[in-house]
DNA sequence: CACAATAAAGCAATCGATTGCATAAGATAA
DNA sequence: TTATCTTATGCAATCGATTGCTTTATTGTG
């Protein structure tokens, strides 16, 4: 059912058949209600890709997360698509995966599909490859890059104060008493770099040195990963006590090593995640988290993004402050 | 820039850059030679919406989901689009949230789309409400429901039978020596009452009779509300010895609740849930779960639609088998 | 009743591609 | 050298909308 099968149909012009479509004036009444009662017979709706074409604008954005299943990914997600639909935008969302090649890739679909605005989920987009695709592939969309940044002028990013967190939790548990304090990272992000130097910050504020660093890092980020890195790292240093995750389902898998192991949660071990995710109010004890405000977060991401698809593209980089949430790990 | 645009620098007409684009034969290998590299030059990449207008093809199926948050769901929906993807298709995947309008709404967004085949992610999606949308708005795509179905020609649907699983539930329980069992909905849902359905019959099959029956429904589902329904629970009947939970969240806040109460799990109180999600195994005990094989599921619902899209709109009806995962919570 | 003013509807170009058919250029054969 | 046959390229229609401009119908005024 095209336009015109119904201007055929109503005996009049394709045009008029618009006008009716989009309330504009200078119909008859009567023509009007003819041409609307045809449409509602057909059960017509406008095809978005004809209409895009002459207005020039595709009302589509896109949203890419490295994967989408990781929770807190997907929670921020949830607030941009809801924000976005509300206002008439069809979002694209899409897992690329960790390697740039694959981020290219779908940023190349993304301009094929002449999104007017990109969303990249995660500290993972804020590398140099994916600079230079949407430099190549999107330079005049707006695109927000959810905590991470990079200096392009189309490009805005809103982050978190993840370091500053982390040297808090270090604050925070050497106030409970812990001596030696290591940190795992679940990955290899910009993120995850930030966090990293938190720590360092922590551990010389509270007097420690280098010598004081106690750094683990993981190849995969699951719950089993941190249950593993979390028996590792006690067999190899058993006189630490305090540890500092830089994500919540890897240090739930790290209170359970603990228990099983017979260390007292927090007596004799005290344990931190970052995200504030569900998880960590499941597991017992439950779990002290740096909350990473990503509800704030995406909230910030949608409007700012909101904002350069009203008007021009825009480069501003936003700072939210994290604060811990204390639990029962701690 | 377009394909006009490009053709006028190489000197040549559209339709010669259009070949070279699409790997057309009867192009001289200068000239391609000389397109192609202007091409490049201006990073040129087709416009899907021009190309979807003339081919009749948009290449984007729909996916809807009641909530992206929910972790099958999303867990569902990530393998899903990793196979629609591979094959070229772009995945609008959206929230609807419960009701029924708002379900219609999105049916419609996808109909302006012309996606060319969708998803309906969960039972929710088996109402008469969507059934109506569906034959009105999209009474040509294919369409598969995961965990659901509808009588329609252009319908499929994978389903679980989760209703036997949960009398494999019971007997389990009973097994274990549990006499009186409860069951906890989460919300209602055609799924749900299949499960409640299930229910009935394990206390029927191990010889009770209706008056065994003790079912509580949720308003909300959430690990919190999961939790004070249990206390709710536990306090009005003491001498229940097994609840199943008809979601793994739920069930995790029913954990929690048992051992506040002084419960010991599994000992005095045997606790199921359903989905074999992470939570069941962060939690401690671990939960006991029924495995309703959701990433079979997906997958299988993901090839329907290949099918679907491959040739001519399909109306299959498929059945996965549940399995009962054993944990420390039974 | 003629003419101006206004309202309603139609025509045709446009958006950015693809493709069947016509045409021009080059190659081969007689 | 001319006729014939490829091969390479261009022309123009098409997909399904929107919209400025023109034309036709209707109403109002002197």
């Amino acid at each position: 059912m095209t336009i015109y099968d119904i201007a055929k149909e109503a005996g009049v012009a394709a045009s008029t058949v618009s006008r009716v479509i989009n309330n504009k004036p200078g119909i008859k009444a009567e023509t009007r209600k003819r041409v609307q009662e045809l449409l509602h017979k057909y059960n017509y709706t406008p095809d978005a890709a004809a209409r895009g074409l002459v207005m020039q604008s595709t009302k589509m954005v896109g949203i890419l997360i490295v994967d989408i299943r990781v929770t807190h990914h997907i929670d921020s997600a949830f607030v941009i698509e809801q924000e976005l639909t509300k206002r008439g935008y069809c979002c694209i969302t899409m897992s690329t995966g960790p390697t740039d090649e694959r981020k290219a890739e779908y940023i190349r679909i993304l301009e094929q599909r002449r999104v007017e605005g990109v969303i990249l989920m995660g500290s993972m987009f804020s590398t140099e490859g994916v600079k230079q695709s949407i430099r190549e592939h999107l330079p005049k969309v707006p695109v927000v890059i959810v905590n991470g940044y990079l200096d392009l002028p189309n490009v805005s990013g809103v982050i978190v104060d993840e370091d500053a967190g982390v040297t808090q939790c270090v604050n925070l548990l050497a106030r409970k008493g812990k001596k030696k304090i290591a940190f795992v990272l679940d990955s290899d992000s910009p993120a995850n770099r930030r966090k990293q130097q938190g720590y360092y910050d922590g551990i010389i504020k509270n007097g420690g040195t280098e010598d004081d660093f106690l750094v683990y890092k993981m190849d995969e980020s699951s719950l089993y990963e941190g249950y593993n890195i979390t028996v590792k790292l006690l067999k190899e240093h058993p006189d630490v006590q305090g540890i500092i995750y830089s994500i919540d389902l890897v240090a739930v898998g790290g209170v359970r090593a603990a228990y099983d192991m017979g260390y007292r949660v927090p007596e004799d071990l005290g344990l931190i995640g970052i995200d504030n995710t569900l998880y960590g109010e499941i597991c017992m004890p439950k779990l002290t988290t740096l909350n990473n405000k990503l509800e704030d977060l995406s909230e910030t991401a949608a409007s700012i993004l909101r904002e350069g698809l009203e008007g021009k593209p825009q480069n501003k980089k936003l700072m939210l402050f994290s604060e811990i949430i204390e639990r029962e790990s701690t």
